[in-house]
DNA sequence: GTCTATAATTAGATAGAC
DNA sequence: GTCTATCTAATTATAGAC
């Protein structure tokens, strides 16, 4: 293997560790030694590919984020000015079933706004701006010349009812007995959230 | 003052000073040494009061619980079998309206799912179930036979759809550009949460 | 009851051998 | 490109003076 090749093995290693690390325990309890240690690699190494703790965690983000693109597909404009209910209600289906699925990208999220600094800055900046103006234009076709008022509500009452039960998922077996995230309880979930924005 | 006295004034401030950090920062994230300095107090004192960085986060946790109770109204039942929509809908914004004003009652819980440990488990038998109980009964009221299946994921659902505005309120910020937690906002979301789930 | 001092551990970042 | 060794700073917990 020639050393290009093995230099993008091990990025690539380590930025693998690091989004298990930081959706699993958050960016402050996260350590770049154990991060090493899970790529099979050590900590010197680490910084060498990544001279700081934040360029690693904005390189794990990157990885997050590239696995949506293109983002989840939005319900089709049948010619008419509304959407179609039921092609909605499946978009929201759809979002709620990657939900489950990528249960880091909610973590990962939930643990940048935690603080009003400058990683959450950054990541709604080059990550999230554009997928919540996304939310936004469908909110605006839903609901007409409120869209732009509820959009806001919408965005964060859908990502709340659709991500919360994986995110949690180890409280609610711990609750409630059952384990939210078989197919069973996926689909379950997916039917509730989108019978609730769309009757 | 006695020395009692002086006693209870230093624990009562030291749990304060631990709430806001543990829904802050996180447990991780927050030192012994600033959650005693936010309290006036220096670091040995702390754990003079409190054996270990475990104990001061249980009664940090009782705190924060001691205020819900009595729990937030559920809907009166008027009689028949099916609870009026209209109480119902006000409940939901009651609860809107309560995660609106206590975000460190979800960010502490939040911080604690994140690893299923011995703190969460402690969490759940202590003061979580109790809590979901009520809420699981109250589904079997609304959904009939269904109640116990669904219950689980109306809790989250709920839960997330209300909270998480208000837990990301730093991110809303940036992101959308409205603080959501005027007067107005809380108003819109409760209405949209209410209106979502009592069509 | 409160403080200062410190032990023991761990963190992120750096330097240099190979 | 990778590793070992080390620096500096911060952590929780402990011990003892007052």
């Amino acid at each position: 293997m020639s050393r290009a090749e093995q230099r993008e093995q091990t990025r690539a290693r380590l930025v693998d560790a690091a989004v298990a690390s930081f959706a699993e325990l958050g960016f402050d309890a996260s350590s770049t030694r154990d991060i090493a240690g899970r790529a099979g690699v050590t900590q010197g190494l680490l910084t060498y590919h990544f001279a700081s703790k934040d360029e690693l965690w904005r390189a794990a983000a990157d990885r997050i984020f590239a696995a949506l693109d293109p983002p989840p597909a939005a319900p089709e404009d049948r010619g008419g000015d509304r959407v179609d209910d039921e092609a909605a209600r499946e978009a929201i289906r759809g979002y709620v079933r990657f939900a489950a699925r990528h249960p880091e990208l909610f973590a990962f999220v939930l643990d940048a706004s935690r603080r009003d600094d400058d990683r959450l800055r950054w990541l709604v900046d080059t990550h999230l701006r554009a997928r919540y103006d996304a939310v936004a234009g469908l909110a605006a076709r839903l609901y007409g010349d409120d869209g732009a008022s509820v959009a806001p509500h919408l965005y964060y009452g859908l990502t709340g009812a659709a991500s919360l039960l994986f995110a949690q998922a180890a409280e609610c077996r711990a609750l409630t007995g059952i384990d939210p995230t078989t197919d069973d309880h996926v689909e379950r979930h997916a039917e509730l959230v989108a019978r609730l924005l769309v009757p």
